[in-house]
DNA sequence: GGCGGGAGTTGATTCAGGTCAAATAAGCCG
DNA sequence: CGGCTTATTTGACCTGAATCAACTCCCGCC
């Protein structure tokens, strides 16, 4: 594994406490490949093999139930996911694929288990990241169960824009995406968009103009309890951790 | 705090592998007391000052947004609720009420910090329980995303059918909190109940008879995936963990 | 530059599920 | 027991969102 890579996945909060040894090992035992787009690298259902770990690209969780499918989470560099599975060694609840080439670092459930046994400090990190992911899917529920589609969407485009620190932006993902994750029909997506026209709201393919951020809020309500701060397992937004973590 | 109370609460897999010390440390700056039914014990967006167990009754968690109002869990004895707000330090994101009478114990947010970073058996012993309460969430989410209003209900008559084991049961929550919980309104519930009794269900008040599981199941297509088998945060299923735990 | 294919849009229509209002039914308490 | 309050059901109606189908656009590729 190169030395620039370790050191971001070191800088992670999930490793920067551990102990110097045990880091090593567990990246000894670690795997790095580089992926087509559209690869699916875990299926849910299978047994949670390895902690996977994204540097490079950008990865899609998604689960699907009698023929239907819905977006969970986007995941962008560089953030571990599904932790949870792995620690529990219980099968992965949602499938993941790489949206575009990605880098992944793919860690043996074992190891992790093993380490997180024998380092205080790695389990108190891992408490912490899973205490912040089932925080985000709590937020991810509250926005399904208490807003219509059109305050989600809203919401979401006042969240990216505060994310990215414009009221103008590209939206980081595709449209069908968005939607699922949304839970919501891309045409419902379409129209929801055109129907936000009226609060100001100007959208030209993936770019997207906030004209009335009063008006937006006024129609999202956005909240911290469900719209952040804490960003990990939500869809895409901003400035990569990459940056926060170097 | 009786000794039965500290006996059941030392049963919990979140403090069973705890250092006798640090649990006695823990116990003693706790507070053990007896709250009506529709108290609210804790309400969202308030600092995490507390870590709750419910020893006797029952709980509901939820979450209100721009006046409306949803179901996330109802928590039943003996177990611990809102452990990620209070290990993160963060606000509560959900709010929580008595739906009966209850007795609550309630520790120090602060006491929980610190045993946490001096006892490596209860850092593991917390990783497990958020891993499984992200787990959780993550079914409920999916249930929402990708199942009919129709087929969740019937997943859920299943499973509290086999948790009970018992084609035959009582609804063990008033119908407009299942409703709230499985994202529907109460009359909407009404209906499809009505509307399951072409798939063998007999519903009088709250007893329930699956008439015909296999049909049920062939709506509802139970999966581990979604419905299963942890139970923690789901709304209520069946022979208390107490009579597990002793 | 033309072609092929997927993403996105649009329109027409349907349907699940919500809302509102009123009638019952169940509890609960004095 | 009777009277009240609150849950549940029912009916009529409405609406948000899904579905189906056609069409356009964009983008990569030959």
């Amino acid at each position: 594994m190169r030395n620039a890579d370790l050191r971001e996945i070191r800088a992670l909060s999930l490793f920067r406490d551990m102990d110097e040894d045990h880091f090593a090992r567990l990246m000894r035992g670690a795997y790095h490949h580089s992926f087509p787009p559209q690869m699916t690298l875990i299926e849910e259902g299978r047994p949670a093999d390895f902690l996977h770990i994204v540097t490079d690209g950008a990865v899609e969780l998604f689960a699907g139930w009698n023929g239907r499918e819905t977006t969970m989470a986007v995941v962008r560099p560089v953030s571990a996911f599904i932790l949870a599975a792995c620690i529990n060694d219980a099968p992965y609840l949602m499938s993941a694929r790489t949206l575009v080439g990605s880098r992944i670092v793919m860690i043996p459930g074992t190891d992790i288990r093993d380490s997180f046994a024998n380092d205080a400090g790695f389990a108190q990190a891992i408490v912490r990241e899973l205490a912040r992911y089932y925080r985000s899917v709590v937020r991810h529920t509250k926005d399904l169960k208490l807003r219509s589609s059109k305050e989600r969407l809203a919401a979401y485009l006042l969240k990216h824009s505060r994310n990215v620190e414009a009221p103008e932006f590209d939206l980081p993902i595709e449209k069908r995406l968005l939607a699922s994750y949304l839970g919501m029909t891309p045409e419902n997506l379409s129209r929801a968009l055109k129907g936000l026209r009226d609060d100001g709201v100007t959208v030209e393919g993936h770019k997207v103009r906030i004209g009335d951020p009063a008006r937006l809020t006024a129609l999202a309500r956005p909240t911290t309890l469900i719209d952040g701060p804490d960003r990990s397992g939500s869809v895409e937004d901003g400035p990569s951790p990459r940056i926060a973590a170097s």
